[in-house]
DNA sequence: AAGTAAGTCAACCGCGAGAAC
DNA sequence: CGTTCTCGCGGTTGACTTACT
């Protein structure tokens, strides 16, 4: 009889995601139900793709949906019902976790309470949505979302606040002027190979150094460009 | 200050689709 | 063609935080 490897369950520790990046960026993403066991985790594949599809992956924004994305995913929800999957697809950066969770706390109950208001109001045909923001079609959604798209402060509260370990996995966003530029440096495959991933840790010097190179201090605005 | 309710969100679970054999 | 495996999706849970009494 063959005893179940234990695989550990609930919120990763920075040390756990420290793993599972340092696995990714040096050997890729092969299988998932292979990879934990040679990263040296103790969880499922399914758990490691979920952390890393969800949390580490580059270019994640998570939390402070500005208004614009808070209409987007209304009006994508009309549109597609929950298939969180294909509006984030829609929403650059986002994850359908965050967005499904935004909606659930969020947005589901303001839309409700709308509708209730203009049900009981007017017989209006016209959506909230399309008057706040007018102009907005469905080809407006596909664009990348320029810094002016994002009116409020970019602040970013995703740091992993360990006893001793502080540093932040979210902090990836790239604005849209750095993007494309960013992506194509990516996608040069010998770079991301050459980097030799224990200096890479997340608290690591290069790993600063990388981080700060992209920083832009007046917009409190990250770009990472190790992954991309 | 303590207890409780409500809100938030990271993570898990089950299922289906598609690929590989 | 059937079976197995992997991946991805959407619904849900439960731990944690915040607000309220």
């Amino acid at each position: 009889m063959v005893r179940q490897p234990y695989l550990k369950k609930g919120t990763w520790t920075p040390d756990e995601d420290q793993k599972l990046i340092d696995y990714i960026m040096r050997y890729g993403i092969w299988n998932w139900n292979e990879m934990p066991k040679f990263a040296g985790l103790q969880r499922s594949g399914k758990s490691c793709r979920l952390r890393w599809m969800n949390y580490l992956r580059p270019n994640i924004r998570l939390g402070n949906f500005s208004r614009e994305e808070e209409e987007t995913i209304i009006h994508l929800q009309k549109e597609l019902g929950n298939r969180w999957s294909a509006i984030a697809a829609r929403l650059p950066h986002r994850t359908d976790n965050d967005i499904k969770n935004y909606w659930n706390t969020h947005l589901k109950k303001r839309v409700i309470l709308e509708n209730n208001k203009s049900s009981s109001v007017t017989t209006e045909t016209h959506s909230s949505i399309e008057e706040n923001s007018p102009g907005a079609d469905s080809s407006s959604l596909l664009k990348i979302p320029t810094m002016a798209d994002f009116p409020e402060p970019l602040t970013y509260g995703g740091t992993f606040t360990s006893s001793e370990n502080s540093y932040s996995m979210r902090e990836t966003f790239v604005s849209s002027e750095n993007y494309w530029e960013i992506l194509s440096f990516m996608e040069q495959p010998l770079i991301a190979e050459s980097f030799d991933c224990d200096s890479v840790s997340p608290n690591s010097q290069l790993w600063l150094n990388h981080h700060q190179q992209y920083y832009d201090p007046v917009d409190d605005f990250w770009a990472n460009p190790l992954f991309s």
